[in-house]
DNA sequence: GAAAACTAGTTTTTTATACAAACCTGTTTG
DNA sequence: CAAACAGGTTTGTATAAAAAACTAGTTTTC
């Protein structure tokens, strides 16, 4: 019984900071979205913003691409098909809880 | 559609952390248990068992007596009814994260 | 045309906290 | 009676989330 409750203990702690589960859901939803954007729809800082996107960026989860949309810098971001995995795993994980507890 | 994803940032932080998720989702399903047993289960050092424990019994999640069995020390834990609806109503956010995300 | 305000970020500092290690009090065992 | 064990608590440390400060350039305002 309990076993599979300790397996939560395992989750994949990147994911499981609601600041990164929030950006991963939207980038799983739309392709690709620059900072602003992502900042608007999290409502996050830009600080905080810019340390969980490089988190998930050094984690392969999320490619970066930096540009220009006319004289102003843009970041975009997307989901790897790494990341696509780990997201879908996690979300796996939770319901598998969720049933468990009921 | 990223609204309700954004409520992720205001999720039950003391239950989000696993080692604490998983004591609480062991708490609701067996009316009480003591310290050993709890250690047992969730594999967790004793040092850090003892402060999620308080960190819950600060919260109102669970209530703990102190007692003795024989001669040792007995710690016993249940959930509060306090307890039991945060749980409830944490599983009830990770569901609508899940469903939102398919 | 220079100061002020704004865009789009990054870096640094502060604060919180999870985990590990050490410690404590009493009991049993060799 | 010393060492090991039971059942914990307290303290120390390292990570990391959040806040604040900074950067670099652009547009606006006076």
């Amino acid at each position: 019984m309990t076993n599979d409750l300790r397996s939560l203990t395992e989750i994949d702690r990147l994911l499981h900071e609601p600041a990164r589960t929030v950006i991963v859901a939207i980038l799983a939803a739309v392709e690709s979205a620059d900072f602003v954007f992502l900042q608007r729809e999290t409502g996050l800082t830009k600080g905080n913003l810019s340390t969980h996107l490089t988190k998930l960026e050094d984690a392969g989860y999320i490619e970066i691409q930096k540009t220009f949309r006319g004289k102003y810098p843009l970041t975009l971001c997307r989901l790897t098909e790494q990341g696509r995995k780990a997201f879908t795993a996690y979300r796996k994980q939770l319901l598998e809880f969720v049933e468990r507890t009921k």
